[in-house]
DNA sequence: GATATAATTAAGACACAGTCTTATTAAGGA
DNA sequence: TCCTTAATAAGACTGTGTCTTAATTATATC
């Protein structure tokens, strides 16, 4: 047998679907509120083997621990730098940053990863109140 | 007084100079070669006080510890898929992807962040000739 | 429905990066 | 040399993520 469908896994897929962008410690505490049995390293096993498998995806970030999201399509984040949240951002090609980019003699460039860091929607209401 | 020239602060000054994008850890063994008696502690500070006055840049990257940079010019950094190595690389203005970029409606982007992964020169040749 | 078996889990140890606390040390002005 | 206080050593602490192991439980088969 290879997956087996348990009360569990149910939990913590059900978790990553209704959060956005939620890190492990996230989907672990709205898992628990439903059932405070499951345990911590069950949520970051359960996660680490649907980011591996496709299901979601694991997003490694500068400055902040992985999150996971559901939409598998490339794009890509913006962290919030007031409170941490990640918002979705589409971006246009990266190519002519790729083919811009000069590597160091001898080495090779595989994969483009852009990443900004501003102000979510809420946080730049506030900011945008206070300087008023 | 606010600086004391110190032999410990000296040490990791010079250590980060002979290094290339070390990591704490890099810098803190480095030191210790020379002065086993140097803590843990006051090598991460001192990097982070001199990254806080400017005097080095602190490289906060998706999936590697902070590494700390004597250049302090703008360029983007390749992490080796392979061996964690950092390089430099030098890109195209980013303001296309920034222009280009669509933030979440009402949330604001101040800083793009363009990380690459790729193999480093020493890598890339072993690869390649396992390849042949 | 009962049973066997192996995948899954809970609990907690562990690893690692980074920060913080506190008693002690030492830089450098007097 | 002596004093003041900045800087340090040692290690506790935090957060994120992984690993180990004994116990549990999903499911195939009877």
């Amino acid at each position: 047998m290879r997956t087996r469908k348990t009360h569990q896994t149910e939990l913590v897929m059900q978790a990553v679907h209704a959060l956005d962008h939620p890190t492990a410690n996230n989907v672990l505490q709205a898992v628990n509120e439903l059932d405070p049995a499951v345990s911590r390293a069950t949520v970051f096993r359960v996660l680490a083997e649907a980011a591996e498998s496709g299901e979601v995806q694991r997003l490694v970030l500068a400055g902040s621990s992985d999150c996971f999201d559901i939409t598998l399509c490339k794009h890509a984040h913006m962290v919030c730098s007031r409170c941490g949240a990640i918002s979705d951002v589409d971006i246009p090609d990266t190519t002519v940053i790729e083919n811009g980019a000069v590597a160091v003699p001898g080495g090779r460039i595989d994969v483009c990863h852009v990443q900004f860091f501003g102000l979510c929607p809420e946080c730049n209401r506030e900011h945008s109140h206070q300087n008023q």
